[in-house]
DNA sequence: GTGGTCTAGACCACT
DNA sequence: GTGGTCTAGACCACG
């Protein structure tokens, strides 16, 4: 977990996207355990009060659940995260689509664009 | 100048994005004058003070010139124009292949994400 | 008179500047009459309104003259041209002592900074 | 912070300055935090939204960055203050050289005037 | 009628 | 309490 964060948006939404990618990158193995948030907060140079309202929103959203007293785990539904990827993926491509087309280069462009740029990296 | 904005970022950001890509894709002519900052506000249904933050910042990135009291106009220098869809574009591209290696998904597959997914558009 | 202008200030202000210029400098002589205000606008390329305005404000300071039916004149009064010149350099060495002192450079180093840029010249 | 405002340019512009030349001369340390937006408004005697705008403008220039919800800082770049110091220096040389001219002062006699007048302050 | 500036006042998210 | 955004409404110089 790095701590370089845009001012541009809020910490804890920054936070929630980076933990998010590491459980469906696979990073985060699913039914680890999480550091303490306190901890988790140190590492991250944060507030814990600002890695607590990440997580409650990575709750909510079933990536994590919390053992009272225990701590807090990965979901250990790996179809969920499956999904989740799958979502995130699709809506990525829809995003670059659409930037593209609103750019005015067309569908078959953006693959090529993609295919230069992106041989080059 | 459809007048639906995302709730997430400022308006006047998203106009200036709106505005933009109506320059990069030619929507807007080089050398075209714009209609009054009044008018503008008026059909994007914001404040006056709001479009004219936009336009701001789209003249400071060179998109937009103004002549005192008779109007503003996209910018006559159609290579800057095209350079900044270049920019645009491989910001894109850059932005697709980041967030799809985040979430572990590889440049081959992302590539095929994009056939698949936007085969089906 | 060439015709570029800054799109900051008013123009009649940037053509009353040109002209006093013109006539401290000596390029304007003394009592030399001046071209119409339409050809004077015409080479200007600015509306005559303007131009007039601009000749008005000459004609304030004393250094123009209107001779009813025969046209303007630059004044006869040299020593007047004179003041005025020496009004204008010392205001512009005020200006740059000010300058500097505010940027935090002593009056010797603004001396320095003239010979060493002005050198290169 | 002084308020005394010049009628002939905008408010904003004037206080950039200010606080651009505070930066640049050493009274505002490479760093340090600024008063809030609020405070510098108060303490200028202008609308905070007017304060705010010349925040920006030092921002977009690099002087000045935002920690959000914490305040404004003074850049800790310290050779991009050496650097606008240098560039707005070189700039009233420049200036000073080039309105000498216009009115028909060498440069010799630009240096000298300089001695006379700066001499007797 | 054009852009530019300014004020007053309000609301918001964030920490 | 911090910065950021937005609106409403006003006034100004310019051409």
């Amino acid at each position: 977990m790095d701590y370089i964060f845009d001012n541009e948006r809020p910490i804890y939404a920054q936070l929630v996207e980076k933990i998010r990618i590491e459980i469906i990158s696979g990073k985060l193995k699913s039914g680890e355990r999480l550091p303490s948030v306190r901890e988790l907060a140190l590492t991250a140079r944060v507030n814990p009060n600002t890695m607590q309202k990440a997580l409650v929103e990575l709750e909510n959203e079933g990536l994590v659940y919390t053992e009272r007293t225990n701590g807090k785990f990965v979901t250990k539904d790996q179809k969920l995260i499956e999904k989740i990827k799958k979502e995130k993926a699709k809506e990525k491509v829809n995003n670059y689509l659409n930037d593209m087309k609103n750019i005015g280069i067309s569908y078959e462009e953006s693959i090529k664009y993609l295919q230069e740029l992106g041989g080059s990296k």
